[in-house]
DNA sequence: CGGGAATTGTTGAATATTCAATATTTTCCT
DNA sequence: AGGAAAATATTGAATATTCAACAATTCCCG
């Protein structure tokens, strides 16, 4: 590899600088997406840190709360609402069905469909869950303030939309 | 699975309301961390969509982009600076390595570490992505607007630094 | 109706990530 | 000084995720 010279055309406009000046180029951390990442990654291990005692993923508590609702759910249907892939999905259902929180129905009206329920236990789990969020966000509020999260909420929502 | 009684004291309280009534729960779409995976997930897989052509995945962006100050990085704080964890990065160093677009120095002053560094093959790959993932913010800017986005980001780097 | 195309979900192989253990070097403490 | 503890990075095994291929069912259109 040629390490000789600069490869671009600003090295002429910077002879006059005999030392360094380089492109400055945005930081990284002024990067909306690795704004996003930080703050979904602290948060998320925030999370799990409280989950941790129950073991269960974010994920499955995901997936738990959507299921809920009482209705049935398709794996289609779930797989965007927990914003996990099909296969990845299919697969942690696979472990929630071992360990009966879950647990699959065939759709009647179209037999290429699975229904997802939740089981009792999965409810009872659920609602432990639930609080730890719970517990989360109002921590979260607590010391980011209510208007700053309510703020943030909105703007997620409406970026979220907008990137659609 | 009995599905029969509701597991909780709540439905004592229930009783005059004979159809369903369960506790109805904040829907997950309402957590912040529910927001922030998705709309971190979503960013990200634009910002994917966008390098793709160049085979290069957002993470080794990040590791090049801090590189890019052509001073020499820890592979700590390097793991520190993109997010990611030690063995994962190291592996992904070993790739880039391999791709030529990093290489390693031992630390003369202490020995247990790495000196991480850009090549010049790295400097003008990172070139090519710094635009395409400028062109990508400008393209948020637009249909989400200048003030949310700037909101957003103030948001999100108060949220990050009061999570620590 | 019949059959190709589309939809839905799962599987297996390939790939990537993580956890725990390891090796090496430095720091600290007495 | 000397040895235990801490810091740094890597490795290998266990685990998880992803991609592509598949199987089953339904849809659609001629």
């Amino acid at each position: 590899m040629d390490q000789a010279k600069s490869p671009n055309i600003h090295h002429l406009f910077q002879q006059s600088f005999p030392t360094v000046a380089r492109t400055p180029s945005t930081p990284i951390t002024e990067h909306l997406a690795y704004l996003l990442a930080q703050a979904n990654r602290e948060i998320n291990r925030q999370l799990d840190a409280r989950f941790k005692k129950e073991g269960v993923p974010v994920e499955q508590w995901r997936i738990l709360k959507v299921l809920s609702d009482g209705k049935g759910h398709s794996m289609g249907d779930l797989a965007d609402a927990v914003l996990l892939n099909h296969p990845t999905l299919t697969k942690m259902v696979d472990r929630m069905v071992s360990d009966a929180l879950v647990y699959r129905v065939q759709d009647p009206d179209d037999r290429r469909k699975v229904v997802m329920f939740i089981s009792d236990r999965g409810k009872t789990l659920t609602q432990r869950l639930n609080s730890l969020a719970l517990s989360q966000e109002a921590h979260i509020a607590e010391n980011y303030g209510n208007k700053a999260t309510a703020d943030l909420k909105r703007l997620l929502e409406s970026l979220i939309e907008k990137a659609n």
